[in-house]
RNA sequence: GGCCGAGUGGCGGAAUUGGCAGACGCUCUGGACUUAAAAUCCAGUGGGAGGGAACUCCCGUGCGGGUUCGAGUCCCGCCUCGGCUACCA
């Protein structure tokens, strides 16, 4: 390598950090690192003038393996998109942090004691030079982490925000608690039930929801630390129970959060996987009566029809969700949840024992048994019926762990006939199965034969038969009616259900943000079950000093190891215990984005006008394995620090880009089982990082999944040494420019070559197609290295078209050129459309479709002039010589098409 | 099973509204320079045929059909691979 042998030759050399004659990207990237830090070159305004565009790349987490590969990736294109729009005039935010909590760090807490802030620490450092080592130009003096306690400060204040608000389903906007209506009745029942009241509709809520606990290991576990029911450390057995947690009520924002969507400048694909997440659906709830003695199916349906249907069902009745109102007819059984309240009082004395016996085993199933592991569908009969609201038929209920308790109603109708579920489940069983839907084009004739015999299920639309007044109807206009219908008699209505789940928002971990929240204490030191909010004033609550990190053997959450100082404050005579669990990791990268902005301020999480005058995100950049969760965590707590006028816009990410995963060489994932993982820091060593950067950009689109290969880093690197000896003489000793180069105007074809250059790269750039801008500065370099006169003029406009890609070596050149300042406001190339021209093209002749010929005509000739000009070519003329020409086809300034016979 | 994405030379990939398939780079081959190697520079590089050459022809964008003067691109039916998801009524 050429970088040693200058070595060797220079030792001590006082030119050393000066121009080298070669490319040697060991001493100038340092350099001009250095130099955009001494002179601040990328710090943004607090408020940007003229036009902004805040671009964003997902922060990383700093785990101790270093910078990976991946992470250049979607940080480079962010880089280019930013120094170019730099260089056109606009003011850019471009910052970095760290997204610090994890398990890992808490990990090597508790084998060796350490506080995890202080592993945490020294990975950021190592993150924070390796993103400096590529050149990224963030703005490093907005740089935050979630585990730093100034930020920590305000992702409790937005717990407070989300605890201290209710979703107005009417408004469908989140308010504060204090406008929460309160009924008459509870407000009737005292202070008590209108604070148990509100604690219901806060968007924060407690409730119970199964942990994994691992007795063996003395600890909770995260589901990544669970593989197939046993602890991922020692193989020990994880049980499923249930600990009191906070939850955060997404689904509230559930419609929104699916509508807004829409507008969104994000790629189909992602929104539809959001879509998918949140999966709405649209059906009826419907109410069966459950026969008694005390009266008759119709006597309750007379009553309903005065009544209409009610909020809550009462005992007499089972509330079911379908999507299928259409196939009511269809229904020949019902199931309920193992965990449905009606479980115990529908079961008939003979069924109790099969009835319980099914339940328990199901409780004690995991999720993975009840779903992935279950090929045969399991269930009971309960002894129990129900009535048909149609056709007032009994129906038997049965209790069947396919339907799930979490949602619609836990309870369903079945239709074996048009459901794959209901219709294998009925097959197990030897349930009857009638077909009240006749097949339309979606069936062929053999098919809809059993499918009428009851021996096929059917899924699609069709026609209605077997369905009494609604036969003949289509599925869609019986949806509607019958809808419409049982709705007017008080025995259903419209609903919509959604997949999402509210979200589990609690760990059992140290290594996370302390919840912002007091549980009142009686004298004899037990929870009153009154929760106390800390006051914002009070905020940041930290982390407690423990004096070890192991496990205390209780599902309670480590802080409950915490000093009892920490503990039981008493505020105001009051004594209190601290909430101990903390959040998860996805609080702090739910709003760093918005910190980013304004990271010093002590007094809101973000000034106003300064979130008004940056937001939205321009270009938010990074993984797919965050198109799910992470953004619509981000988007949820953004609705609700917009419903709340923390916040100026619904959205906070108008433009997103997933990159590519990058593979090994071996086109597998990048692992160190496999052995294929590549380091950054290695290949900067080798190449430079503007040759990491540009071939990250240049191994194909940003999108694509692609596979790494050392020899292409070779090429780029190849590519700027070609650039570097088109515009400097590297057989010199010292810097010397080379010779090639002149102040002579471009000819016109150096002119069209350069203009085309400038156009293809800023349209490029534009459409973040990078690979395709690199191999356009490739042809530009190819041509005017043949060329014996450069004009200097050109040499400068094509730096600064490489500078976005390359920074530090299109520095080094553009100083070489004579020039004292930074490139990184220097304006962006402009082209002349009318240079791009050119006098004459060659175009192809076709005869039947074939290309037969190439002919040169003036760029501007008519279709009649082209014609002529394809008729005079001498093969051509020999070829339609004896045939009969049908039809021509001339497009202008691109071919001529014969059609003979 | 469902949803999404992708199949183009030895490899990564290019290809406006349908208009010269394979840009650009890698690899490989030959040549120049060198004592030699590296580096660099020059030439070639989808497959096949016409004995080599210019030249000409045929085949060729996962498979099978279709629309069109003309299809990698549009339509219909399949196959393979990858990602996400998984009994959501």
């Amino acid at each position: 390598m050429q970088r040693g042998w200058l070595e060797f030759r220079f030792p001590q050399s006082e030119f050393r950090n000066l121009l080298m004659p070669r490319y040697n990207p060991a001493t100038i990237e340092p350099k001009w690192q250095a130099y955009w830090d001494e002179h601040r070159t990328f710090e943004s305004p607090r408020l940007p003038s003229g036009e902004k565009i805040y671009v964003l790349d997902m922060f990383p987490y700093p785990s101790g393996n270093g910078l990976h590969v991946g992470h250049p990736e979607g940080y480079t294109a962010t880089d280019i998109v930013c120094r170019a729009a730099r260089m056109q005039g606009k003011s850019v935010v471009h910052p970095m942090g760290f997204d610090s909590f994890g398990l890992p760090a808490e990990e090597h807490a508790i084998k060796t004691g350490e506080h995890p802030r202080i592993q945490t620490e020294q990975n950021i450092d190592t993150f924070r030079r390796q993103l400096k080592m590529l050149g990224f130009s963030y703005d490093w003096s907005r740089e935050l982490a979630t585990t730093d306690v100034a930020y920590f400060r305000w992702t409790q204040w937005i717990f407070l925000q989300l605890f201290d608000t209710w979703f107005d389903d009417q408004q469908q906007k989140g308010r504060p608690i204090s406008e929460l209506p309160i009924p008459d009745d509870v407000a009737a029942a005292g202070d008590d039930a209108v604070q148990e009241f509100r604690d219901e509709h806060r968007l924060a809520y407690q409730s119970d929801a199964p942990v994994n606990w691992c007795p063996a290991l003395g600890t909770v576990l995260a589901n990544e630390e669970v593989i197939n029911g046993k602890s991922e450390r020692g193989d020990h057995p994880v049980e499923r129970r249930a600990l009191r947690q906070w939850m955060l009520r997404i689904t509230a924002y559930a419609s929104r959060l699916e509508d807004d969507l829409e507008p969104l400048d994000w790629s189909e694909s992602i929104k539809a996987l959001q879509r998918n997440w949140i999966g709405r659906s649209t059906g009826a709830e419907v109410d069966f009566y459950l026969a008694s003695e005390e009266s008759s199916a119709q006597d309750w349906q007379s009553a309903r029809t005065k009544s209409g249907f009610p909020r809550k069902p009462g005992d007499n009745v089972l509330r079911v969700y379908t999507t299928r109102p259409d196939t009511l007819f269809g229904a020949t059984y019902m199931v309920i949840a193992p965990e449905h309240p009606f479980v115990e009082r529908l079961t008939t004395p003979d069924n109790t024992a099969a009835v319980t016996t099914y339940c328990d085993q199901a409780a004690a199933k995991s999720d993975l048994d009840r779903t992935e592991l279950a090929k045969e569908k399991t269930g009971v009969f309960t002894g129990s019926y129900a009535t048909n609201p149609v056709s007032g038929e009994p129906i038997p209920i049965w209790v069947a762990d396919y339907v799930l308790i979490s949602y619609g109603t836990g309870a369903i109708m079945a239709v074996p006939a048009h459901d794959e579920r209901d219709f294998e489940f009925a097959k197990q069983f030897n349930i009857p199965i009638k077909c009240v839907i006749q097949p339309g084009r979606h069936a062929t004739q053999g098919e809809a034969e059993k499918i009428l015999a009851g021996n096929q299920v059917y899924t699609e639309p069709g026609t209605a038969i077997n369905s009494g007044k609604y036969n003949g109807l289509s599925t869609n206009d019986f949806k509607e009616k019958i809808t419409e219908s049982l709705a007017a008699s008080g025995l259903a209505k419209k609903a919509t259900n959604y997949k999402l789940r509210d979200w589990l928002f609690s760990r059992q971990r140290f290594w996370g943000e302390p919840f912002p929240i007091l549980h009142e204490l009686d004298d004899a030191g037990e929870k009153t079950g009154r929760v106390q909010a800390v006051d914002a004033a009070d905020l940041p609550v930290d982390l407690p000093h423990l004096e070890d990190f192991k496990p205390h053997g209780r599902p309670e959450p480590p802080l409950d190891k915490a000093p009892d100082e920490w503990l039981y404050p008493v505020i105001d005579g009051v004594r209190y215990k601290r909430e101990t669990n903390t959040m998860p990791q996805w609080a702090g990268s739910c709003w760093y984005y918005l910190r980013f902005l304004d990271p010093k301020n002590s007094e809101a999480l973000v000034d106003p006008e300064v979130e008004k005058a940056w937001m939205p995100i321009d270009l938010y950049v990074g993984g797919a394995e965050h198109a799910v969760l992470h953004l619509l965590y981000a988007r949820f707590w953004h609705k609700v620090l917009f419903d709340r006028g923390v916040v100026s816009t619904p959205e906070p990410f108008q433009k997103l880009v997933n990159q590519g995963m990058i593979l090994g060489e071996n086109n597998e994932k990048m692992s160190k089982s496999r052995g294929n993982v590549i380091n950054p820091d290695d290949v900067v060593n080798e190449y430079g990082a503007d040759s990491l950067r540009l071939y990250e950009m240049f191994m194909g689109p940003l999108e694509q999944t692609k596979p790494w290969n050392t020899e292409g880093v070779n090429g780029v690197y190849g590519f700027l040494n070609r650039v570097w000896r088109m515009i400097l003489d590297e057989n010199a000793e010292q810097i010397s420019i080379n010779p090639a180069l002149c102040d002579e105007a471009p000819t016109d074809e150096q002119n069209r070559i350069l203009h085309k250059t400038i156009k293809a790269v800023t349209d490029d750039i534009a459409k973040m197609s990078f690979n395709t801008a690199i191999a356009r500065m490739m042809e530009f370099t190819n041509f005017f290295t043949k060329q014996d006169r450069r004009p200097r003029s050109a040499m400068e406009q094509i730096l600064l078209l490489v500078a976005p890609f390359a920074p530090h070596f299109a520095e080094e050149l553009w100083q070489a050129l004579g020039h004292n300042e930074s490139l990184a406001y220097e304006a962006w190339p402009t082209y002349d459309e009318s240079l791009l021209v050119e006098d004459e093209i060659e175009i192809p002749v076709q005869i039947k479709g074939k290309v037969r010929a190439k002919i040169t005509v003036p760029a501007d000739a008519d279709q009649a002039k082209m014609e002529e000009l394809a008729r005079a070519d001498s093969r051509i003329a020999e070829l339609i010589k004896d045939k009969e020409i049908i039809k021509t086809i001339v497009v202008p300034g691109k071919m001529v098409s014969f059609v003979v016979k």
